[in-house]
DNA sequence: CGCTAACTTGAACGCCATCAATGCTTGTGG
DNA sequence: CCACAAGCATTGATGGCGTTCAAGTTAGCG
């Protein structure tokens, strides 16, 4: 169902990080070239996965990275009291390459998925001969370690409302930074997934969620698609974490 | 107190992203050349700052970046509830170089600091003339995004005493990776720095702190040292989190 | 030696975890 | 297309833990 595409290959999207300073307007785009892309696609298979199937596992010798076509990617690491999501991967996101060795956390996805899988041997033998692609390594890093420490300063929070409101800012900007305009929230993820993301259970995130509709801030046309109906109440949550009133 | 230094100029220490999978024995290594540190030293002046002194401040004109000599610096982050602290540096880390524009997080001494000053435009240019240095960047980025995961890793459990426990133990892999072997842990900085970086009041750190010391599993020498008494308690803990138990 | 800031400790409250039961969706097979 | 089953989400009740506020103590520094 995805809209024709001309060009089949790997597409990864980044937000360029000396185009903008913060997270305010920041569009992705896409990093590879043309002539990158299908030199990828060469090396690439499609690889389809189910709903909560495993993708790999943390420990796992790691002999692919996956770029995703389609679908939603949850990262697992196991801690403590149950496993923790650390990052959602989206359509135009690389994931897997960041290890030698030995993957160290596990992938599932989160929805149905449709990836491109390639051997990071031979991923690897185009980045050292191709220094290009550094700059866009460097880019991709830089990207998920500004992920990285925003999720951190979510799960700094205190409060489950305040985590909550955090995440759907988070996911905003991900909607515009992809171009969409619609009016609603897309929430493709499971609560079970977006609760472990916060650092919460799920009866936790349904009740913060409950106290926002009481509260007229969100609404739901079902299960999966939000609309923020007050948004200067939303906004007021919002701008108490940035600016800390 | 450091060992007699021949060579000056700045020093940058980071794992081998490659060199091992995991925070095993990862021991740090110089990513610089001495033709590099030289070039360096140039462009570069040492400043001194005042424990709790602000070296740079969130939305700043980014014009600078820093490496530690001594010292220890944390950078914040204002939040909802507060300021959380995001990641502490170590002599041999470099900061400020991330952003482009405007720092992004406020950079304040936890202890008194000693560092290189290097322009941001001298350093953004040796980085264009020197392919070399790119990998350097990227084994940096890939070692703080691996910080910034455990981070987020941490704030995720739920209960102190965890969390805790899994700061010390990152506290004991840095020390180990500095390739000291003294008995005892060092904390340099203040209660309040670690309990924002726990995401934590100073009053559950400290009731967290004795709880492990009444069940004889650390004891303190004075507010700065410590020791783990009981390994094997502790390693309950600890195995506890990346092993789910 | 006294001051100040940081740390610790105490008591009460509130929020979230936990456990358990109900209601809703989704997917499967008849 | 409908019925059923299994998983997921919500809701309720209770208890533990961390926050909050405040007082007392210690450490660090002039």
């Amino acid at each position: 169902m995805l809209a024709a595409k001309r060009m089949a290959g790997p597409e990864i999207y980044a937000v360029h990080p000396w185009v903008l300073g913060n997270l305010g307007k920041g569009a992705r785009h896409q990093l590879l070239s043309d002539d990158e892309r299908a030199r990828l696609s060469k090396i690439a298979s499609i690889v389809r996965f189910k709903k909560g199937e495993e993708i790999y596992r943390d420990g796992d010798e790691a002999d692919a990275a996956f770029n995703i076509i389609s679908g939603v990617v949850a990262t697992h690491r196991k801690e403590g009291d149950g496993d923790n999501v650390a990052s959602f991967l989206y359509p135009g996101d690389l994931f897997g390459l960041s290890e030698e060795g030995c993957y160290v956390n596990t992938a599932r996805a989160a929805t149905p998925v449709v990836a491109y899988k390639m051997p990071l041997l031979a991923v690897r033998r185009m980045l050292d001969s191709n220094a290009d692609l550094d700059v866009d390594v460097i880019i991709k890093l830089c990207e998920e370690l500004r992920e990285a420490q925003r999720h951190a300063m979510l799960l700094a929070q205190k409060k489950a409302i305040t985590r909550l409101v955090m995440f759907l800012d988070l996911q905003e900007h991900l909607k515009t930074s992809r171009g969409e305009s619609a009016p609603e929230l897309y929430l493709p993820m499971d609560r079970s997934n977006i609760a472990a993301y916060l650092g919460l259970t799920p009866a936790a995130l349904s009740r913060a969620f409950r106290t926002m509709i009481t509260d007229g801030i969100i609404a739901f046309r079902d299960r999966r698609h939000l609309r923020i109906l007050d948004r200067d109440a939303f906004n007021r949550l919002a701008d108490n974490l940035s600016e800390n009133g």
